[in-house]
DNA sequence: CTCGTGAATGTTAGCGCTCACACTGGAGGC
DNA sequence: GCCTCCAGTGTGAGCGCTAACATTCACGAG
């Protein structure tokens, strides 16, 4: 290689690593060397000796969710636009031992840093107690525990939601949490919350807790139609609110003009339920540049980078109606 | 470390690559020592020895969708179980360009083998011109034209789901597609059209192709309504018969009253639709595994390796019924 | 004309591992 | 008793790269 183009290797690995002073001629003519050998760089030697791969490790639960997954898929191409490749580590299961286990593999690849996308209260307390040698930030996280953090605003998406259905007239809103464990269910809960407070609203007793799936949904629907019937519910993603929405089919109860709906998570398929669901949108996408943006700024040096909360969107579709009078 | 244990830095190597012959009381005394110093073997020098890392290079294109996410994760808990770690390069658009790219970029990390889940054309003719120096799976590929594949079998349930229909007493079923291009939509296609054939059944003209999208099935089943109404649909997946759901209701028509329809996939939302729909479920845990098996094999020298095909399963739910008299 | 200076390039060492081979000592055959 | 053999372990080299230092050369100041 060297040889070919009549420099030393060490000049090539100026070359390949953009070193300044070199003379442009014998740039072009390593560059050329490099093409006509189809050279690649040896990722391993390099990270050998240099002790740090441009790897990033990300850790995930459950991808078969659609905003692990989008968000996943958004780290994936911002990361390949700042030259950095993805090791993934799954979760068998949500426990600080499984989530060691993880980091652990990550670890072994010399990642220039570790992505956490499980936002679970495990995943936080795991990441408050970690010293690994390399930055970690968790997505979804919770910024006030946590220093590195990259997010959607699940507060405001909260609000937003809830006080479209207040704007639309209904006295309150009954809020269909997630898992309390998990960190979004826990801020979407309480942006309904507060916005409900600051409106002087009353604050209606929770539905029952579901685990995001639309059976929990479902379930703890059909438990609430035995006891009462809101004009208004808020459910922590949409589907749990598809699962309301059966409940309320199968109970003869018609959305929106009995019930109002409103989802949170903006599913490709949330415009054709019946009826089409009004709901919050997370830009996913932008959460995945917002997290490599944090990182490439960690990585210059600065410790205490932060990114803006993504801004989450109301998509009002037909879910959605003034209460019945 | 080696000093610790009262050895060489070999016999540390040996221990931990299960050398046969080490004396008991050796292993021992290497693996106390491991533990008392936390020793981590480092992956990057490993891999620049041998010039392998225990690594697999995936490609995935849209992992939004509710397959590719889910076989990913399969082969992520298959992999980890096998040993073996995963780098993961998106593709920003399907073409040979970008195919080449993350193949490139896979390379780099001097991966064991690559598996594509990208079962469109696009990415069967890549794999078949492609001769890079490890062994590639392209997932859901066609077996006839590539060596090596692992799949769900697409045509088992496309009769499968056509059959049920047929057997419900529909004269015969139309066939809402899936883009041509993709493999799986062409060989649920084939299924469908075979089924009909082998039972003297008439062939319906194909409904305008769809792009998995429940918008696309929603467009291509109003255009249809325009010109016919058929008695039982089967759709390429999921999200495009939701759009087709959609469409049927805000014509009046009832589900499953007057029109049967049945998807593909098994959405976790798929139950839970309005009918709940009756779908073919694909267990792409099994298909993660089959993939990882498969490699092993080749791994292991077996050069003509092969798994067989993961068998998909008919959830019959309230979208099908006998057709009106 | 000499010397200092700095830009451009070369030389050497070593990252941590595995491979190939060398070595040691005890069991077994003659 | 000596040689063979092999189980068990050690030694040395080198994978391809970058860091640190060394060298060369051209140019301008004195």
């Amino acid at each position: 290689m060297a040889k070919v183009a009549g420099v030393s290797h060490q000049t090539v690995s100026r070359v390949l690593n953009d070193f300044p002073k070199i003379r442009p001629a014998t740039r072009d003519r390593v560059l050329a060397a490099i093409e006509e050998l189809g050279y690649r760089r040896n990722t391993a030697a390099r990270t050998l000796v240099t002790r740090r791969s441009r790897t990033i490790g990300v850790i995930t639960a459950d991808m078969s969710h659609f905003g692990p997954a989008n968000t996943l898929l958004g780290l994936e191409s911002a990361s390949r636009a700042a030259g950095y490749s993805l090791s993934l580590a799954g979760l068998p299961e949500i426990s600080a031992a499984s989530l060691a286990a993880a980091v652990d593999r990550v670890l072994d690849q010399a990642v220039a840093a570790v992505v956490v996308i499980v936002a679970h209260q495990a995943a936080l307390t795991f990441a408050q107690s970690l010293r690994i040698g390399v930055p970690l930030v968790l997505v979804e996280g919770d910024l006030s525990a946590l220093p590195l953090t990259a997010g959607v605003d699940q507060i405001e998406g909260a609000r937003l939601a809830t006080s479209h259905l207040l704007d639309l007239g209904h006295e309150t809103v009954v809020h269909l949490p997630g898992p309390a464990n998990w960190l979004e269910a826990a801020a979407r809960r309480e942006g309904w919350r507060m916005e409900l407070e600051e409106r002087g609203r009353p604050i209606p007793a929770l539905m029952a807790e579901g685990d995001w799936s639309s059976r929990s949904g479902y379930e703890a629907s059909r438990a609430m139609l035995r006891e009462r019937r809101p004009t208004a519910v808020f459910a922590a993603n949409d589907q749990m609110a598809l699962g309301l929405l059966r409940a309320l089919h199968e109970a003869g109860i018609r959305v929106p003009e009995d019930v109002s709906v409103v989802g949170f998570d903006d599913l490709p398929e949330s415009g054709f339920f019946t009826p089409p669901l009004t709901t919050v949108r997370q830009d996913f996408e932008k959460l995945g540049q917002r997290t490599m943006a944090l990182l490439l700024r960690v990585f210059a040096g600065e410790l205490d980078a932060s990114e803006p909360l993504v801004e989450p969107l109301l998509i009002v579709r037909s879910s959605t109606a003034p209460p019945p009078h």
